[in-house]
DNA sequence: ATGACGGTAGCATACCGA
């Protein structure tokens, strides 16, 4: 089984390139974020002239998640249950390939930093912290499941200073500040293993560079998408690497996908 | 401190992003 996370940063823009990826790659489960579509908007047809069902949680221009699958989805939770959000950033489902079911979420984690206009603005760091602290209250229901549970997205969260071309300038930063960095590493004292992490423990793992400049060339990246496995998960984890092709297209996301495999 | 670049809404320019 394949699964793979991928902030495309907008479907619509995306449809092409994400395609041709599926033709290449045919993972079983993707989640998607930052769809950045409402409903109305979003290719299933495409989607599903690839081989693709979906399901989706979209707003207009910002933020958004899907799950697509081969296989059978079943969606448990729109949203975090326990946190009342205006922001579509999470899509929690039971996806089912050969025989086994999977608890699977798609997961975009609020960035956090104030806008360009006001540096003083705490508002967009407190609702970060607020979501992660809803996020890991619910996933305490989630780590005791007998069935696999993968749990993937845009954390927008840097863990450690190896996952940063330069953690100097990252000090202060909204994605590398300690109260997000021990947030997330609660996820590991509740049963869920950072799968990338678990089978390269001392290798770089960037999964995004910013668009400007010679960024990726000069490998200027950071690891800010993550799979998060349980138990039952990690025990059949094969493999779990960062796949820079599709960030090498013309028209690329800023992201590029995190591919696991389980047997 | 700002802008580099890209996407969206919608038609000029503001907002968002990591």
């Amino acid at each position: 089984m394949k699964i793979a996370t991928f902030n495309v940063n907008s479907i619509n823009a995306r449809i092409e390139n994400l395609c041709s990826w599926l033709k290449t790659e045919k993972p079983d489960i993707v989640l998607l974020q930052e769809i950045k579509s409402e409903y109305n908007n979003f290719p299933f047809f495409e989607l599903a002239a690839c081989g693709y069902d979906a399901r989706i949680l979209g707003q207009k221009s910002y933020n958004g998640v899907a799950i697509l699958s081969t296989g059978k989805i079943n969606v448990i939770h729109e949203n975090l249950p326990n946190f009342n959000d205006e922001q579509m950033r999470y899509l929690e489902a039971n996806v089912t390939i050969k025989d086994t079911t999977y608890r699977v979420a798609s997961i975009y984690l609020p960035n956090g930093n104030p806008p360009y206009n006001n540096a003083n603005d705490t508002s967009k760091f407190e609702y970060k912290l607020k979501w992660i602290d809803a996020f890991l209250e619910h996933i305490k229901n989630l780590a005791t499941l007998p069935q696999p549970v993968i749990l993937g997205g845009d954390f927008n969260i840097i863990l450690s200073d190896k996952d940063v071309y330069n953690p100097q300038i990252f000090k202060g930063n909204a994605l590398f500040r300690p109260e997000v960095q021990t947030r997330l590493k609660q996820l590991s004292f509740l049963g869920f293993y950072d799968a990338f992490r678990s089978l390269h423990p001392a290798d770089i793992g960037y999964t995004f560079w910013d668009y400007t400049g010679n960024a990726f060339s000069a490998d200027f990246g950071m690891r800010i998408d993550y799979l998060f496995l349980s138990a039952p998960a990690v025990d059949n984890l094969l493999s779990c690497n960062v796949d820079k092709n599709p960030r090498k297209d013309n028209k690329p996301s800023d992201h590029t996908p995190l591919i696991a495999e389980l047997k």
